[in-house]
DNA sequence: TATATATGAAACCGAACGGTATCATGTCAA
DNA sequence: TTGACATGATACCGTTCGGTTTCATATATA
């Protein structure tokens, strides 16, 4: 059983991932340009944008022979309501924040 | 450079330990009683115990010769602020909710 | 068509990972 | 003190991981 939690997880253990996830926060990048901003093969990137992908972090759009690459924020987002397993343990300040962030949605 | 960010997301990386932190919301327990838990050696959970420590999302207390594995509720918060940075992509239906109405004001 | 460009894919390598088995250590209790 | 019990620690093993190198494929473009 490999979830899409558990590839989320996977994806977000490498640090080199973590940074490609905020690079394309700002920007939709091709491989080509992630691998620009690191110390490594573009092959080695790719691999990284496979693992993001299989972890739903990442959107990919075909475009001729390019291949842009897009933070998908609902990846996450689900990785994101693991977390609220413990909400009971947060702090109360931060219970108290929370709570007015949700009444704040509705 | 190994962080605690980075030690803490290798700690969720693994399924095992994620329950063992689940199991830990509930109530602080000594090795061998997260052990009975699992279908695994107390020696690997003992291992799993020991990442989860090195992530700083559980504390220790020893007590003569047992060892109380508490949840660390600051370590999983930490680890939670790290998905700040992408605030500004969350909630894409409000996001662009907010962008029609402000090009309808135009 | 020929060529440069962007990516796909596979083999390979050392290191780290998850797990076991085994033995050592410290502590409680009779 | 002796023995049971909870844990510490280490060696070992197969697999996965992060990375490189190399070559193949597809697509713009001159």
């Amino acid at each position: 059983m490999t979830t899409s939690e558990q590839m989320g997880f996977r994806a977000l253990a490498d640090p080199t991932r973590r940074n490609i996830l905020q690079l394309l926060a700002h920007q939709s990048l091709t491989i080509a340009e992630v691998a620009d901003n690191f110390d490594m093969t573009r092959a080695a990137v790719k691999k990284h944008l496979t693992v993001l992908q299989d972890g739903n972090l990442i959107s990919v759009q075909v475009e001729g022979r390019t291949r842009l690459n897009a933070l998908n924020p609902d990846g996450l987002q689900q990785l994101l309501s693991w977390f609220d397993f413990f909400d009971a343990f947060w702090d109360t300040r931060l219970n108290t924040l929370k709570s007015a962030i949700e009444k704040d949605m509705q």
